[in-house]
DNA sequence: AAAGATGATTCACA
DNA sequence: TGTGAATCATCTTT
């Protein structure tokens, strides 16, 4: 997929937390997190999700992420020199070696880590769920409008002959029908083989396009007819000659 | 609901 | 890598 719709925002956040190694599923705790983090990917009741809705749920779920973190930083702290208080309480009873201290506020930043490592999981999954909606989401069908297809069918009857619009004539068609190049290829690549597997079907459409072009062109050629009375009369004869008339008096 | 139309995806090939 | 062909999934028409 060229239109790739992995935001680049979407993307860092991905790395930011794939990079740090999530560890694997650890059951209990951590379930505030998750139910937080999933909450943000609430969807519509039709199941699809706009560009921008996606990217405002986006960061509701990083939003939400570095709360939580922020959170457990502080619960972290506070716990803590709540347990060196106790400690320090403790000591006058008992004698407490700086090495216990130390192994204490190494086990509840283990335990604090670990919980942060979940949070980071669920917020994970959190975006992945959500990028699979939004996938879902754009894969939906819509139909182009009847402008685009008009476009689209203009430029392939008046180029029957060699219906293969070069790179930037793919992207000059996106732009005009307000679609994207993949979508111009694929609309291409389906008028061609369904045009080559039933001619007599698009006849009529063929020759309702070769007329509004061959309009057009007349048009131009009374414009250029015109012109050419005042100046050079070379212009006419070109004009006269386009393959768009001379395909349009073979229909007729 | 069935049939037809249409945009997207997948795969093979030159 | 762009394309043809087959196919899928959804939208539109009957």
């Amino acid at each position: 997929v060229d239109e790739d719709p992995s935001d680049p925002q979407l993307m860092r956040l991905d790395n930011m937390l794939l990079a740090e190694g999530v560890s694997g599923p650890e059951k209990g705790g951590g379930a505030a997190a998750v139910a937080a983090a999933t909450a943000a990917v609430g969807v519509g009741a039709d199941n699809s999700i706009e560009h921008s809705d996606y990217r405002a749920k986006l960061s509701q779920i990083r939003q939400i992420y570095h709360t939580e973190l922020e959170k457990y930083e502080q619960a972290c702290n506070e716990f803590t020199t709540h347990v060196m208080n106790l400690l320090r309480e403790q000591s006058r009873t008992r004698p407490i070696s700086p090495k216990e201290i130390e192994r204490m506020v190494n086990i509840i930043h283990r335990k604090f880590s670990s919980i942060q490592m979940q949070l980071k999981q669920s917020t994970c999954e959190a975006v992945m769920i959500l990028r699979s909606r939004f996938l879902d989401a754009r894969r939906k069908r819509r139909n182009f409008s009847k402008q685009a297809t008009e476009i689209l069918n203009e430029y392939f009857y008046s180029h029957l002959s060699n219906p293969y619009p070069s790179e930037e004539a793919k992207e000059e068609l996106a732009k005009k029908c307000a679609i994207t190049v993949s979508q111009v290829s694929n609309w291409f690549g389906n008028k061609r083989i369904r045009y080559k597997k039933n001619i007599g079907k698009f006849q009529e459409e063929a020759n309702l396009y070769a007329a509004k072009t061959a309009v057009t062109a007349t048009q131009a050629v009374a414009a250029a007819v015109q012109n050419s009375q005042t100046n050079s009369p070379t212009h006419c004869f070109c004009f006269c000659f386009s393959p768009c008339l001379f395909r349009f008096f073979r229909f007729v």
